[in-house]
DNA sequence: TTTGCTAACTTAGCAAGCTAAGTTAGCGGG
DNA sequence: CCCGCTAACTTAGCTTGCTAAGTTAGCAAA
């Protein structure tokens, strides 16, 4: 039987996942998950756990765990929210900043690279990925997730 | 700065499979990951830990634990290669191929509602997805992985 | 027969995902 | 002012990924 989408985009993502993972440890010794959690804070403007776990895709303990280990590593800066309520606001410190801003572009290059490798029009995959997470999450809210 | 194909790929992969877990562990008690290694075992014809581990795209030791876990639950069935040899043959028991066979088809289903419902033509999004595998596959043992 | 090597597999310990259960802060109504 | 509720967050324990290090089985050469 042949591989189907489902397989073929799990395996994809995790071993693209995993390459970056060990390039960011080799290179900034940061894991890939939490250069994600600090992109998403620094330049898609995450600024509570609660919009950063949804960004993540991932629940709020592990944002929990996570911001503060990022805080405790001097790459993510938390404190009380000013407008209130049991928030907290995120952002990232200068050492953050400068972690996002080295790695940012490469990755999306090397995936960039990648896809020409392949013979795959970018913008057209790229347009797909990002239509199905649309359709996903959409879907997900209707099924009250 | 608008999300791009890196970050889209992953929380898409991470939040299907995460709602694969889910379904899964709710109506038949195992996880997704393990359902995926006994479609790989009965499906895909992974007879050796090593070719399942290569298949899944995960290390030799994770595929260790999990094939014990596996022959624990009655699912699959371990034992020494007659070939020879430090390996084991790996085989799906009566129950695991009945689970198998019961949820194959729904997930490949659900996945391509999901796409039919974003717009996104499945055969080519899937014909992508295995080419960006294949060059990805290729790169990586290129690279001496 | 013994030794060295390779391939396949195992185990320990850590990280990061989850669920379950709990805590904290604020708000609104009585 | 107090109480109940909600939203945001935290912590414990488990699963599954990893790396590092070790063991096992077989093969080939001496």
């Amino acid at each position: 039987m042949e591989r189907d989408l489902s397989l073929n985009l799990h395996v994809l993502t995790a071993r693209l996942d995993r390459a970056a993972d060990r390039l960011l440890r080799a290179e900034r010794d940061v894991s890939y998950s939490r250069f994600l959690a600090l992109t998403l804070v620094g330049e898609l403007g995450a600024t509570t756990q609660r919009v950063l776990a949804d960004y993540l895709g991932v629940t709020e303990p592990s944002v929990s765990r996570m911001t503060g280990v990022l805080a405790a590593d001097g790459l993510l800066d938390v404190r009380p929210d000013p407008g209130g309520g049991n928030r907290r606001q995120l952002s990232l410190t200068d050492e953050g900043k400068q972690l996002v801003a080295s790695v940012r572009q490469d990755f999306e290059d090397r995936l960039a690279a990648l896809v020409a490798a392949s013979g795959v029009p970018y913008a057209e995959y790229a347009e797909y990925t990002a239509r199905l997470l649309e359709t996903f999450d959409r879907m997900e809210r209707e099924a009250g997730r």
